[in-house]
DNA sequence: CGTATAGCGTTAGTCTCACTAACGCAATGG
DNA sequence: CCATTGCGTTAGTGAGACTAACGCTATACG
């Protein structure tokens, strides 16, 4: 009750987010994307690189040799912004781009030695960058929240 | 070891994502935002609505009428982008743009008795989706989800 | 066999968002 | 009284997700 004048004032100078959009799940999640986006290519860009790279490049090593369009399907990357990607990593000398001797319609993408060490110092560096990103977080919290974003994101992934 | 032929074929079917990339949580984060995004515009979207319009309503039902800078600031909207949302919302007779009498370059927004309806409206709706976006957690684990998001916002909010 | 269907890589273009720059104007403080 | 700051507004940028359509090739089917 004291401090009449001020409390005329709105609060302004920390302009509190509402409760109802504070407590919503979309939008705690948009928010935080928003950071963690940031965080990830600013970290990456800072070495040449952009995330679609280590998803292309995690994809060879894991599963070998593939076509465009397999590695589209595995990574997310829509068919058509893969053209560009590719292009990148070939610019780079991370990645061979041959015509599938078995199906004149595919390019074989093949990850290069070059390929291999930059993934893993790519590897390296997310590491460091996640860790920033779950800076707050300990251990069993971080390994909680994976796994609930896991079941959420793999139920809305079966059915679109 | 049996039907070695079947093993040749990478399991292109079910084109799996590679561990390292469904392990990362800014990949689970911007994947399952998309998602989020998704699933809310368009459920607004079925009612003639956007995710700013709540913002902008819920914000001046806690906070009472306000300038568009101060909407901007509580919501996280730009400044730029305010003049169009404030712009719909007054098409849509949810809110009141007059000029501030004790501050001249301000407009004062005001919550209209139909957007205050209209609120409460999308406040059910938005309980909805959020069942929709949850349905795979117990309450308990929505209520941890929101918990650890939170301290994760809090953090990168405070420390741009 | 031959033809329809589907998959491939690629080009082009759309739409939405977050964001920046800069303007004319009004208030405030040294 | 003038410099600075804040306001609403216009314009425009850049990245990301996505669609349409094309020419080509492989496969399936009648």
């Amino acid at each position: 009750m004291t401090r009449a004048e001020a409390a005329d004032l709105p609060d302004d100078s920390t302009p509190r987010t509402p409760e109802r959009l504070r407590r919503r799940t979309s939008r705690l999640l948009s928010q935080l994307t928003l950071r963690s986006d940031r965080l990830i290519n600013d970290g990456l860009a800072r070495v040449d690189a952009r995330k679609w790279h280590y998803a292309v490049l995690a994809s060879l090593l894991e599963y070998g040799p593939a076509s465009q369009a397999a590695l589209s399907r595995r990574t997310g990357i829509h068919r058509p912004d893969m053209v560009g990607v590719i292009n990148e990593l070939v610019a780079r000398d991370l990645v061979e781009r041959t015509p599938d001797p078995d199906d004149q319609r595919r390019n074989l993408i093949t990850l290069s030695p070059r390929g291999r060490r930059r993934l893993r110092r790519l590897d390296a560096l997310l590491d460091d960058l996640h860790d920033e990103l779950l800076a707050p977080l300990a251990p069993a919290e971080r390994d909680q929240l994976v796994e609930l974003l896991t079941r959420l994101l793999d139920h809305h992934s079966r059915t679109p």
